[in-house]
This record gives C-alpha cells, structure tokens and sequence, in this order.
DNA sequence: AACTATACGGAAGGGCATTCCGTTACGCAA
DNA sequence: TTGCGTAACGGAATGCCCTTCCGTATAGTT
C-alpha cells in the first residue's frame, strides 16, 4: 500500500474527485494544507476547534474550508483515515502473532490509546450533530470487521461471552475514552480494563 | 420530608437565599416558572437547550434566567435535585433489603435509568464547559457516599474487585449511558451489565 | 402615599458556523 | 504565447445563540 492509496479509500468529497473532470493544482495544494492544519489544530485544540483557526493556519479562506469539507466529519475523516486504517489492519496482524484472547485485549488496548489520544474524538462519534454524520459510518465501516475477527476466534475458543457483537465492544470503548476533566488521566484505561474483564466467558 | 425541603439542600444561589434579606413574591414565582419551563424544556430537547427556549415557555425575559442561574449548571442541578437525591436515598434502602452484591447491582441499574433518560445529561457531566461546572460537583456530592456503602459491603464479603472506587463506578456507567445514535436503546444497558461482570472479583 | 431596594426585560455586543457571490488565476486550445 | 472559459478563491454577510448591562417597573415598607 503505497501513500497515494489514501485516495481510493476515502470517502471525502475533497480527495476522490470524478477522474473525467480535471482538478486544478491550487485546489490541491489548498486540501493538503488544509489537511495539514487540521492535523495539528485538532491536536491541540480538539476536533471541533473553530474553523477560522484552522483556515487561518492554512492560509486559506473559510470558503475553501467547507468547499472542500462540507461537514466537520469530512475533515476529520481525510484527517484520521490512515491512522484508522493503521488501526484496522494491525488487527490482523495481532492475530496472527497471538493468542486469540491477547490478540484481543492488545489490540482494544491499540483502539484505546488511538481514540484517546485525538481530543474530542470520543464524543465528536457520539455527539448526534449531523455535521459529524460520516465519521461514525467510516469508524465502523473499517474498524468493526477487524475486531470482528478478533473477537470471533475468542469467542470460538469460549473465551468471549456470546451474546457482544464487535460492533457492542467499539461503541463502548469508544464511550470509555472520553477524557474526564480533573481525573487522573489512567481512569479511562482502567475503565476499559475492566469492561473487558467482563467480556470474559462467565 | 416534605416538597419545601428542596430549598435546604440546594447550593443554587436561586432558592437558598440570605434568609437576614427579603426575597420578593415576583421573584420567587419567576423561579418557579423557570424550573418548570426548564424541566419540560430539557425532556424535549436536552439540557443544552436554547436559553431562549425555556426563557420563551417561563414567560420571562432571558435577564431573569441569568440572574437566577448565573450559569447553566445551577438550573440543571435545580431541577434535577429531587431526583439525584432519591437516587442517593434509594442506596440505603437497598442495601437493607438485600444481599451486598444484589443491592449492588440493582442500584447500578436504577442509577443507568435515572441518568440515561435526561437527554445530554451525560454528556454535561463530562463536558469539561465550565458553565457545566457545579453539576459533577453536586453530583458526585451526593451520589458518591451513596455508592460507597454498597460496594464497601459488597467488597467486605469478597464479591468485589479491591481496586475500584465508586468514583470509578459513578464515571464509567455516567459515560455508558450517553445514547448513541441509531443504536438499540438497550444497548447501553447491555454494555453497564458487562462492566458490573467486570466488578466481580477475579 | 411616598420611598427604596429588588427585580424585570430586552437591547446590545461578541463569537462562531455557514452561505453566497464578485474576483482571481489555472490550464487548455489555438 | 496569448486568450478564454471555468474551477476555485476569499471574506463579507447573515443568522443563531450566549451573556452582560442598564433604564424601567414594582413589591414591600414606613
């Protein structure tokens, strides 16, 4: 998978264009700046930072912001792909190298760190604002039949209760790692620790 | 206890005022109004409504809100006083009618529906806002020391993990009870259960 | 009835999201 | 190389909402 693979996966309006029609250099020099500022604003200031600031640091107007990415998802989604694809696909790996219940535990503990880490992501997937539609839809899309097999050789092994879906135990973490202000920073982890202790076959 | 005690547990600088200062009738009806209006106001549309909105249905002027709730969390922490109460009360109440683990769970339970059915107010929680600052603080005032008693008893006969504090309980089935879009309602409950499983001593 | 502290209402000011359209400049064709 | 058609730009304009402020109204007292 060479970097330009990035575009046949996306889902954004901005990267993927109709190959009929042409798409002029500037508009791509724009989108990756974009990119690039959002990258860094939504470390430091969270995923739903405010859009002048990410355009300012861009160089950019606003108008070419929401040309590009219509939605907040939009944006976030072309921002992340390669990190959730990375996520995705270590899944595969992790089981190929461990047992299926260290697969598993390793690779929520992977999820965990990834969701934690972007400010504002946890609740930007759960937030029910329209403008963040699409993250949710690409999350799962990738990351839910990569647990899935995970979870299925653990389960075929009777180690994982039967009746939790893939898609159960990546909303739930997901939920677990929003940040709570004021708490020691290792709550969520242990949170998550031991919600999958529960996930056990009892 | 008897419907006027409300004004002796509140921390809102609406209801408990100096007593050696008059407090004028228009007043005290303007903030009755408001925690009414406010009430149905955040059944419908969340306690992150329009200020406006409630404003409109009091038939008050935005003002009169303000100055009697300063900041979101005191009329949030008003109205649902009764409530985050009978919810600390029912604590006792269980645990003197059934086993520790029992008492446990069923309170958990009463505590997801409690919390899972005011719309945004898991979210509020842990917004990090400071206009949401007063409401973990009241919160967990009450909710805390409640917990505490059932899962000491529970912890005394051996049925729960020794490094869990109901402040760990209280945070994570807070975040496990924001609904998520498009999901099973019942989700939610389905996920606060294998945490509990998790809480079992292993 | 007059007075005063208390409380009211909504206009004003500010921030941010999103749209819209006159202007700019890219890339093709001649 | 020049000129044209159009993709793309930028930021002013609009609208929503929060929050403050102050001139006005009124409850309660004397």
């Amino acid at each position: 998978m060479g970097p330009t693979d990035v575009d046949s996966a996306t889902q954004s309006a901005a990267l993927n264009r109709d190959a009929t029609r042409r798409q002029r250099a500037d508009a791509k020099r724009n989108v990756v700046a974009l990119l690039e500022a959002a990258k860094s604003v939504f470390a430091r200031t969270g995923v739903d930072a405010p859009a002048k600031e990410i355009t300012d640091l861009a160089g950019v107007g606003v108008g070419t912001l929401y040309r590009h990415f219509p939605r907040r998802s939009d944006l976030i989604v072309a921002v992340l792909q390669q990190e959730i694809d990375a996520c995705a696909s270590a899944a595969t790996a992790l089981s190929a190298e461990h047992a299926p219940w260290e697969a598993l535990t390793t690779w929520i503990g992977r999820f965990t760190e990834f969701v934690g880490t972007k400010r504002g992501l946890a609740s930007a997937l759960h937030s029910g604002d329209p403008a963040f539609d699409d993250l949710p839809r690409y999350f799962m899309g990738r990351l839910e039949p990569a647990l899935d097999g995970l979870l299925g050789a653990a389960r075929a092994r009777g180690e994982v209760r039967a009746d939790v879906t893939a898609r159960d135990v990546l909303l739930t973490v997901a939920l677990l790692c929003q940040p709570v202000r004021g708490e020691d920073p290792h709550l969520n982890e242990r949170m998550i620790r031991i919600f999958t202790e529960g996930l056990r076959h009892s």
